[in-house]
RNA sequence: GGCGACAUAGCCAAGCGGUAAGGUCGAGGUCUGCAAAACCUUUAUCCCCGGUUCGACUCCGGGUGUCGCCUCCA
C-alpha cells in the first residue's frame, strides 16, 4: 500500500489511484527567465524517483510538466537583454533541460507551453465568465471571483478574512474583491499579446495549470507536486478555477505533495533573495550525480540546507555506493559453484522488501538510501572474503546484487557512467595508457623500489588519478 | 497581525506509543612495503515544563527557539 502526505488533508493517506494501475501526475515547472537554481531542482528530482518508483510498484505514470512561458519576468529578462521573450524562454528551457540532463532526471511525457496552450486558456475563461465565477473590468482584464467559490482557501487552510487580515494585498480599485487574481491581462505596448474575446492580451499566473491539466489529464487526475510555496497562491488558484469551471468540487487533482525548500544558512534559497546556487554553479564542484544525491538523502518534504559542507558528506556517502556497484561489476560474469552466499541473498531480498516499504511510505527514499547502504556493507563484505580465497556462489551472488541494482535505478545513480563512458574516445586510450603504467609500477614494486613505485602513485593523484594495491593487482579510478 | 511547519549524537538525517536506521567526521583494530579502499569495533536517550498511558522521542496542553506562507518564488 502506498501512503502519501496528502496537502489537501494535511495527513498521510492511501494512494488510491483514479485508474487502476495508473497514475497521472501533473507537476508544476519553471518559469524560464533566468539560470535553473538547485532550489528548481528539488522537486524534479523528487518528482523523478516518485514515479520511478510508481512505475516499479506496476503503475503506469502519465507526468505532465508546464513551461510558464508567458510571464511578467521573461518579459522583463528579454528588456533588459535587448532581445524578446521567445528568445528568453527558449534559452532557458534549454538550461532548464541541460541542467535536468546532468541531474539524471527523466523527461516527462508532454512539456505543455502557455504559448502553444492559448485558444484553451481562453476557452476556460470564457467559460468562467459564463458561469458568473470571473468578470472583465474597464481596460481588458479579467479577473476570477473568490467570493463566488466557496472553497477557496480548502488547500491553504486560510479564510478571505483572514488574508485581508494579512494587509498585504495590492490595492486595485478595479477588483471587487481584494484576492480576486488575474486570469486574462490586457496588452500592454511592447509586450506579448493573443487575440480574446476581451481584447489583445496575455493570460494571468495561474490559469495556465488548470488548463493544461484539463487538457492533457482530463477533469480528474491523481497527483500534483511543486514546491510548498506554491500552495497559496497558486495552487488554491488552480483548484478554484478548475473546480469552478467544471462545476464540481471533486475535480482536479486528488493528491497535493508539497516538497520543502532548499536554504542557505537556514534561509529560504530563491530568485528574489538572490541567494541562490544555480545547477551549473554546483556542477563546476560536483556531479550532478552528487546534486541528486544528496537531495533524496532528506525526505523530500523536510528542508534541506545547502553548503559545500553537506554536498562534500554527500560525495562520500555516494563513493562507498559506488564502490559497491564497481566491485559488483568486476565480479560480473565470474563463475563459481559455491554455496556460501545464500545468506547474502535472503538479506538481499529482506532489504528490497524494507527499501520497496520505505518509498511506498510517503516516498522516503532517505529511509530508502538507509537499506541501500545496508546491503552495500553486505555485499562489500562478501566480495572480500571471495577475493581472500572463498568460494564463489555466483547464483546467489547474482540475486543480492540484482536487488542493488534494482535499488539503484529507483533512486537513479549509476546510469550514467556507462553513457560517459560509452561517448568517451578518451576513455580508450587511458585505460590502455594505465595499463602500462601500472603495469611498470607493479615491475617497481616487485623489485621493492619503493620510490619509484610511491612517486607514480603520488603524480598520478596530482591529476586526479588514485590507484589501489588490491591483493588481485592494482586497480585504477578518477577522482 | 493571521495561518502553518520544524526542534533527534560533533555535523547531516530517518523513526513517531514499547526502551533510537543510515551517512559524515573522529578513535581503535584487520589488511598493506607504505598508502588508499574495504571490513570489524566504538560515539545520543530525542529543546524545556506539565498531562494522558502499564509504557512517550513518538499523543495532548503550555513555554522557548528556528523557519515558512499571507507579495514574484520550486
Amino acid at each position: 500500500m502506498i501512503k502519501v502526505y496528502n496537502t489537501l488533508t494535511r495527513r498521510k493517506e492511501e494512494f488510491v489511484p483514479l485508474k487502476a494501475g495508473e497514475a497521472s501526475i501533473y507537476c508544476c515547472g519553471v518559469t524560464p527567465y533566468n539560470e535553473p537554481h538547485i532550489g528548481n531542482a528539488r522537486p524534479f528530482v523528487t518528482w523523478d524517483v516518485i514515479r520511478r518508483h510508481l512505475a516499479r510498484r506496476g503503475f503506469k505514470v502519465r507526468y505532465i510538466q508546464n513551461f510558464t512561458d508567458v510571464d511578467d519576468k521573461i518579459i522583463n529578462a528579454a528588456r533588459v537583454d535587448g532581445s524578446d521573450w521567445k528568445t528568453i524562454a527558449d534559452r532557458y528551457i534549454t538550461r532548464y533541460f541541460a541542467a535536468m540532463d546532468a541531474l539524471n532526471v527523466k523527461r516527462a511525457d508532454v512539456y505543455p507551453r502557455v504559448s502553444e496552450t492559448i485558444p484553451d486558456i481562453v476557452g476556460m475563461i470564457d467559460g468562467l465568465i459564463s458561469s458568473g465565477h470571473a468578470y472583465t473590468v474597464e481596460g481588458g482584464d479579467v479577473y476570477f471571483s473568490v467570493e463566488n467559490f466557496a472553497g477557496y482557501g480548502k488547500l491553504s487552510r486560510r479564510s478571505l478574512e483572514d488574508m485581508e487580515a494579512g494587509a498585504r494585498v495590492e490595492v486595485n480599485d478595479n477588483k471587487r474583491h481584494p484576492m480576486d487574481f488575474a486570469l486574462w491581462k490586457a496588452a500592454k505596448p511592447g509586450e506579448p499579446s493573443w487575440q480574446s474575446p476581451w481584447g489583445k492580451g496575455r493570460p494571468g499566473w495561474h490559469i495556465e495549470c488548470s488548463a493544461m491539466s484539463l487538457k492533457f489529464l482530463g477533469e480528474k487526475f491523481d497527483f500534483h507536486g511543486g514546491g510548498s510555496d506554491l500552495i497559496f497562491p497558486h495552487h488554491e488558484n488552480e483548484i478554484a478555477q478548475s473546480q469552478a469551471y467544471l462545476d464540481d468540487e471533486s475535480a482536479f487533482a486528488r493528491y497535493f505533495l508539497h516538497n520543502g525548500f532548499i536554504t542557505i544558512r537556514n534561509e529560504k534559497m530563491s530568485k528574489s533573495l538572490n541567494n541562490f546556487f544555480t545547477v551549473a554553479d554546483v556542477l563546476k564542484e560536483f556531479s550532478g550525480e552528487t546534486l541528486r544525491f544528496y537531495i533524496l538523502q532528506t525526505h523530500y518534504r523536510s528542508p534541506l540546507d545547502f553548503s559545500e559542507e553537506r554536498m562534500t558528506e554527500a560525495k562520500a556517502a555516494l563513493t562507498r555506493l559506488r564502490h559497491t556497484a564497481e566491485q559488483i561489476k568486476m565480479f560480473a560474469g565470474r563463475e563459481g559453484n559455491g554455496n556460501n552466499a545464500g545468506q547474502l541473498a535472503d538479506t538481499a531480498a529482506k532489504l528490497s522488501a524494507d527499501f520497496d516499504e520505505a518509498m511506498d511510505d510517503d516516498f522516503n527514499s532517505a529511509l530508502a538510501i538507509g537499506y541501500m547502504f545496508d546491503l552495500s556493507k553486505k555485499i562489500n563484505a562478501y566480495c572480500q572474503s571471495v577475493t581472500d580465497g572463498g568460494e564463489f556462489d555466483a547464483v546467489n551472488f547474482a540475486k543480492a546484487t540484482t536487488v542493488f541494482a534494482e535499488m539503484a535505478s529507483v533512486i537513479g545513480i549509476f546510469e550514467q557512467e556507462e553513457n560517459a563512458a560509452a561517448t568517451s574516445i578518451n576513455d580508450d586510450l587511458a585505460a590502455k595508457l594505465m595499463d602500462i603504467i601500472i603495469t611498470l609500477r607493479q615491475r617497481a614494486r616487485q623489485e621493492k623500489n619503493w620510490p619509484i613505485a610511491d612517486e607514480i602513485r603520488d603524480r598520478l593523484k596530482d591529476v586526479g588519478v588514485v590507484i589501489k594495491d588490491t591483493k588481485n593487482g592494482a586497480v585504477w579510478e578518477r577522482r
